[in-house]
RNA sequence: GGAGAGGUGGCAGAGUGGUCGAAUGCGCCGGACUCGAAAUCCGGUAUGGCGGUUUCCGUCAUCGUGGGUUCAAAUCCCACCCUCUCCGCCA
């Protein structure tokens, strides 16, 4: 959510930020429904005051034991105009709100201009992608002819998009899991979180998924509650309407959890495979900043991630994301993109943004500085990585002539010694 | 799932219709005393919105959430959510 004061003081410029990143924004409607709103509120604050004062005579005369039909017979009219003010008021409010709730975050002056995918800004690269000398294989294949990897059962146990592994497949996605968790928490300075799997709206909308991405969202309607799409949710709402102590900052958690998503929308895309489920595994890495510190902290996040592609040995690139490609909530994201040799192409394996304020202004998520008064705190988040893909990028990258997968070293600890599949 | 108790400021805790955004204590900030500190004393100390003559003033809202009754609700009524205790069930 914007700052509605910069829509009121400077309508025209948001306009022009927000069309950076492909957005139009209504600034009749916007300046329509917030004159309207400006007499409404004041009226109804005015008649608000007047009930207050009277009320309150009221019981001065009556502790004194004075007669108060006069005064009750002045009120008498306030109540019906004050109601019907109040609900004008309430009707008003409601779109003004979806309104703000649906305009993206802006997008800070160094992001690329752009429209799509196409447009975004290689940064930097990492890793040579291997040469083959046999026909490679993609992960489907590789997994399929291993009997390790099994969609036909997950889809009948289940439906379309959800996947079955065994054996040391499973355990190679396992391993994963916990070589990033400990990596982060023991090298990059995060602390580990466990966290609920369900959430309820409140924390949903914190974060921006609701109202505007509600479809794209597995809920259980009876309970109010829905799966998370990404830890990011739970993690980042552990400060909603909290103000911290600014000694306790950066807050810097990270943690492992299954995500859940409807990928409505993306009938058709990458049907194949483990690369877009409609549930994955994915270590995520959040921190709450003071504001001056996000972009240091994107920055020191972003590398987080990269040193688990580093240390997997795993080719990757470094894309800023230009405007038109940005997520809703993002002021700026790096993609990491890791390479595939059976798409002959990278692809994301995680994403790592700052929200500036956008998310905390949502949750009220403050810290109390020298000022004295709350601030709000500054969100940044980045997969660190996604398990699935990067299952996908070592059974791709290291696979072998004869149809084996080679493990890569750092990994050895956690598969029991067990180096190849 | 059953029975009971309860949700009030950073924390503890009073307040059962009327100058109550809310006593008191703790904590925190400032000051006095002191060579300094502790103790003591004095003062201050919620958040959000709106308006303005914008280091301040005015006003509105907020006592779990949402409705209702009333001139007036932390207080009364209804629904829901959550927490705690006991019982049952359970990984």
């Amino acid at each position: 959510m914007l700052d509605i004061q910069l829509l009121r003081n400077d309508l025209d410029g948001v306009a022009q930020r927000l069309a950076a990143r492909g957005y139009t924004l209504d600034t009749t409607e916007f300046q329509r429904l917030e004159a309207e709103r400006k007499q409404l509120q004041t009226r109804t604050q005015e008649l608000q005051a007047k009930r207050n004062a009277s009320s309150k005579q009221i019981g001065m005369a009556k502790a004194k034991g004075e007669d108060v039909s006069a005064i009750m017979a002045e009120v008498a009219n306030l109540g019906t105009e004050l109601k019907s003010a109040e609900s004008a008021l309430e009707a008003l409010q409601a779109p003004l709100n979806t309104l703000l709730m649906t305009i993206p975050n802006l997008p800070h002056e160094s992001v690329p201009a752009g429209k799509s995918d196409t447009d975004n800004v290689e940064v930097s690269r990492f890793g040579t992608p291997r040469v083959f000398d046999f026909e490679v294989k993609d992960h489907v294949d590789v997994g399929e002819t291993l009997k390790l990897l099994d969609f036909a059962t997950a889809t009948k146990i289940s439906s379309a998009r959800f996947s079955l592994m065994k054996g040391g497949l499973a355990r190679l996605h396992r391993a994963l899991a916990q070589f990033m968790l400990d990596t982060h928490t023991t090298q990059h300075g995060y602390t580990e979180v466990y966290v609920p799997y369900l959430v309820n709206a409140d924390s949903m909308r914190g974060t921006g998924q609701f109202p505007k991405f509600a479809e794209d969202q597995f809920g259980i309607e009876r309970d109010g509650l829905y799966l998370i799409p990404t830890a990011e949710v739970p993690l980042t709402n552990m400060v909603r309407d909290e103000i911290v102590a600014q000694d306790s900052l950066p807050l810097k958690f990270v943690a492992h959890t299954p995500c859940f998503r409807r990928e409505a929308g993306s009938y058709g895309r990458d049907t194949r495979g483990m690369i877009r489920q409609h549930q994955f595994d994915k270590v995520e890495l959040v921190q709450l900043v003071e504001p001056e510190q996000s972009y240091a902290a994107l920055e020191a996040l972003t590398g987080h991630a990269e040193a688990i592609l580093q240390a997997l040995g795993l080719p990757y690139r470094k894309m800023a994301l230009c405007g038109g490609d940005m997520g809703f909530s993002a002021a700026k994201t790096y993609d990491l993109e890791v390479w595939l040799p059976a798409q002959n192409t990278y692809r994301e394996i995680s994403s790592c943004s700052n929200f500036e304020a956008f998310q905390t202004r949502r949750m009220q998520a403050r810290f109390r500085g020298e000022k004295g008064k709350p601030e709000l705190l500054h969100s940044v988040n980045g997969s660190g990585l996604a398990v699935g893909r990067t299952l996908v990028a070592i059974l791709e990258n290291y696979q072998q002539a004869d149809g084996s997968v080679t493990i890569p070293a750092v990994l050895w600890p956690y598969m029991g010694g067990v180096q190849a599949l």
